[in-house]
DNA sequence: CCGTATCCATCTCGATACTG
DNA sequence: CAGTATCGAGATGGATACGG
């Protein structure tokens, strides 16, 4: 094999970037939430709505959308009345969402790490320099 | 132990969720494609600019501003004329860099599904249904 | 119950110009 | 070389009201 798992310096650089597509999916206030709450099972509309706290309808059938267009949600409409309509997890989701476990450890173990980098780094910036 | 590392649904509700925060971190247009660069060992501002390709100056500054703040970058002043300006990455930002391999995984092995479920669902939704 | 449509405040980002 | 300052266009997101 001519190249590494690691060189992906040509794929960040250009348009088609894995990473920064698939960040920019789930990067938004809202997508991860929406996607941890559908994880555990098919969930309702306004079950979402209630959960994620916060979260406007629009905003919800936005995300909501999004991720059925990308494949990681699907939608099931029940002809009932009144209507039901339940968000569920793809195969390719809850695979995700194990990858996205490794971002939480990280975070949590560097938590302490960030927390003192933002202190130093305003400290040095906010106060003004003694005359 | 209570609760399995699993169990991320609470955090993701919360303001201070790792998983939000990290992605808010890097997931603009620019900030991986800093990192990666800044990888290989440090970097110039001029050489970055040149390497991110479309990036502005004001976004490069205040990308690698945000980066330093977090603790991703360290930002070393050589006092020489001209100015000499070196970006290069933490420990941590590595070990981030390492984590976000496995993203690149996953959006590699399901590009497929992805660019399928974006049909599926484009061609379900534009097309006018025939009267 | 499950959305869509509209309006408006806010924020983001690029272009441009200027400085130590 | 390595930034900062300012401005305006466009995207983003919340509130609200209405429709299937």
């Amino acid at each position: 094999m001519s190249r590494s798992h690691t060189d992906v310096t040509d794929q960040v650089e250009n348009p088609a970037c894995p990473v920064s597509e698939v960040l920019d999916r789930v990067a938004g206030k809202w997508a991860i939430g929406i996607l941890v709450a559908a994880a555990k099972g098919p969930v309702r509309f306004s079950e979402l709505e209630r959960t994620i706290d916060g979260i406007s309808r629009r905003m919800l059938t936005l995300n909501l959308r999004k991720l059925e267009r990308e494949g990681l949600l699907t939608r099931t409409v029940y002809p009932t009345v009144p209507p039901k309509v339940e968000y569920a997890c793809t195969e390719m989701a809850l695979e995700l969402y194990e990858t996205l476990l490794s971002l939480v450890d990280w975070a949590t173990r560097h938590s302490g790490d960030i927390a003192r980098a933002h202190a130093v780094y305003d400290t040095a910036h906010t106060v003004a320099p003694a005359p």
